[in-house]
DNA sequence: ATGGCCCGTAGAACGGGA
């Protein structure tokens, strides 16, 4: 069983390039953030016919988040919710569901913008209303992966150019200390449970030519609590997916998981 | 050289992304 996650940058503009994906490599769950598509204009049918359940939350213009399942492996997903029930929040960054017995959260996490934006520290607060949300629901035991954008470059090596970066948004010491307390909830970095290739990025600037110079950060990730641990088989990203025509600036990345015992 | 690109909403530039 497979589940990814993919900021998709307008689900409108990428539609082809997550179907074609999909087509070529079947994954069960698929987290998508930046839909920016208002739920009426969702492309619902595109993707069940290609055999997928779905669930989204969309708003116009920004943010929009949607899991998807596919039918014939792992059904439906259920008990669907959106947003943070301790954060009243408009954005739409939030969905969750439960799929083959997990329960999978969509996260689009804030930007930030700079450090002294007023937009970074809503990226905190949001942060920190999350984490105390997803506290319990781990501690409670219930399997769980949280993935998304999570707009954190948790370490310096998650940064390919971190001198350039140093106490910017993406990789500053408040922002780093959430991601270091949602491990601490009992969270493991799905990435770092096997070897990776050196410099391993899952977003790219469009400007810059940086993705051929790999001028890149890994800010998506796929969070598992401990209990899947000896499920987790692999952590990949799929960088073919930035050298398409027209791509997203972000990477998927996609997690392989054995079926429970 | 502190911007370069891409997207949505516009219906021209601009905000936002990261």
């Amino acid at each position: 069983m497979k589940l990814a996650t993919w900021n998709v940058n307008s689900l409108k503009i990428r539609l082809p390039h997550l179907l074609d994906w999909l087509g070529q490599q079947p994954i069960d769950i698929v987290c998508l953030q930046e839909t920016k598509l208002t739920d009426d204009k969702f492309p619902r049918a595109a993707i069940e016919d290609a055999g997928y359940a779905v669930a989204f939350s969309g708003q116009p213009t920004y943010n929009g988040v949607a899991i998807l399942t596919r039918r014939e492996t792992v059904g439906e997903p259920t008990d669907v919710s959106t947003g943070n029930p301790l954060h009243a929040d408009d954005q739409r960054r939030l969905i969750s569901a439960t799929v083959a017995g997990i329960r999978v959260i969509c996260a689009y996490v804030p930007n930030g913008q700079a450090v002294d934006s007023p937009k970074y520290g809503y990226k905190l607060e949001w942060l920190d209303r999350l984490i105390d949300w997803l506290g319990p629901q781990v501690a409670s035991g219930t399997p769980l992966a949280l993935a998304g954008d999570y707009n954190i470059a948790p370490e310096e090596r998650d940064v390919r150019y971190p001198e350039q970066w140093a106490g910017e948004v993406l990789v500053s010491e408040p922002e780093r200390e959430r991601f270091t307390r949602l491990l601490g909830l009992g969270l493991l970095d799905s990435f770092r449970l096997f070897e990776q290739p050196e410099k391993t990025f899952t977003w790219w600037d469009y400007r810059k030519m940086a993705f051929r110079r790999n001028d890149g950060l890994r800010i998506d990730h796929v969070l598992v609590t401990e209990n899947l641990r000896s499920r987790v088989s692999a952590c990949v990203v799929e960088r073919e997916m930035r050298k398409r025509e027209q791509p997203s600036d972000h990477a998927p990345v996609v997690v392989t998981l054995a079926p429970a015992a």
